[in-house]
DNA sequence: GCGTGATTACTCGGATACAAGATGTCCGAGTTTGAGCGG
DNA sequence: CCGCTCAAACTCGGACATCTTGTATCCGAGTAATCACGC
C-alpha cells in the first residue's frame, strides 16, 4: 500500500506546468529531464492526465503539453484519481456480506483523506512555491 | 495503491478473536476456514501480528492464537501498521529536496486518515458486531 | 498404577513458486513548423 | 518572390521487457497434550 511513482511524477509535472507561461507548451523532454525520468514513460502518464481533461497536447514542432481551462480548480485528488483510478482502497474479501463493519470503517477513513486532498488545489501550491522562490527560501 | 488482502485478513481475524472466549486459543485452521484462505498463508499474517505484540501463539495440541493483554486498546491503525509497515505512503522521488511542498501535503493527507484509524478500536467494533447479531440484524 | 516413549495435533520459519501490477523501453505513425529548392 | 517538397521536432499509442511485490504453497522442525505399553 503505497502511492505509485507515477503519481509522484504526475503531481510534480502539474506543479511545473502551473508555474510555466500558459501560451508556450512544454515538451516531454524538458519535463522528463526535470524529474530524471525517461520521456517515453512520462508521456504515458501525461496521456492519462490529458484523458482526464487536465492538460492538452499540442503535436508537431514546438509542441508539448499545456494546462487546460479551469486549471485553477484542479485538486490533488483529481490528479491522484486520474493516475491511480477511483476504486476504493479497501475491498473486503467476504463480498457476500455488503454490510461488513470493517469495510465501513475503512471507507470512512479513506474519505477523511479524500476530503482533505480535494481542498488542496495544485494552483495554490504553485503560488506558494514561487513565493518561496522569490524570497530566496530554498 | 490499495490495501493488501493480508490487511483484510488481519482485520477480520482480530475481530474474530475479539468475539471468541479468551481462554481458549483458536487454531489457524478454523480462522482460515472462516475467511476462505489457506491456513499456511494466514499463519504468516498471524506471525506478524504476534511480533507486533497483539496476539500470542500457543503451540502443541489444542494450541492456536489468543489475544494478548491490553487488547481493548488495539486500533485499526495498529493492525494496518503491523501488516503494511509504518513507512510513509508517499515518497517524493526528488529526495534532494527535503522541503518538497507536494510531499508535505501528501503526508498531511495521510495523517488525516491515520488520526481517524487510531480512534477506531477493534474491540468497539466487536461489541457493535455482537449487538447486531443479538438483535438479529444481519 | 505409574513412568516412559510414541503418536498426534498443533505452530514456526525458511525456501520457493506463482501472478499481477508498476515501471520502463522500443518502434512505427501522425502532425506541425520551417527551411531548402526550383520555377 | 512564391509555392512545393522534404526534413526535423514533436506527440501518440501499442507492444514488449523487466522488476518488484503481494499472494500462496511446501516442507522440515519444534512443542505440548494424550495415548499405549511395559514394568
Amino acid at each position: 500500500m503505497k502511492f505509485s511513482k507515477a503519481t509522484d511524477y504526475a503531481l510534480h509535472t502539474m506543479l511545473f506546468l502551473c508555474k510555466s507561461p500558459f501560451d508556450k507548451p512544454v515538451g516531454v523532454q524538458q519535463l522528463a529531464e526535470q524529474q530524471q525520468v525517461s520521456p517515453t514513460y512520462l508521456s504515458k502518464i501525461l496521456t492519462k492526465l490529458a484523458k482526464a481533461g487536465m492538460i492538452e497536447s499540442i503535436s508537431g514542432v514546438n509542441g508539448g503539453y499545456r494546462l487546460k481551462r479551469n486549471w485553477e480548480e484542479i485538486s490533488f485528488l483529481d490528479i491522484i484519481h486520474a493516475i491511480e483510478g477511483t476504486a476504493s482502497l479497501f475491498e473486503c474479501g467476504l463480498h457476500h456480506n455488503p454490510g461488513c463493519l470493517i469495510q465501513q470503517v475503512m471507507v470512512e477513513a479513506e474519505n477523511k483523506m479524500e476530503v482533505f486532498l480535494r481542498e488542496q488545489k495544485i494552483s495554490e501550491l504553485a503560488k506558494k512555491a514561487t513565493n518561496m522562490w522569490d524570497s530566496g527560501i530554498k
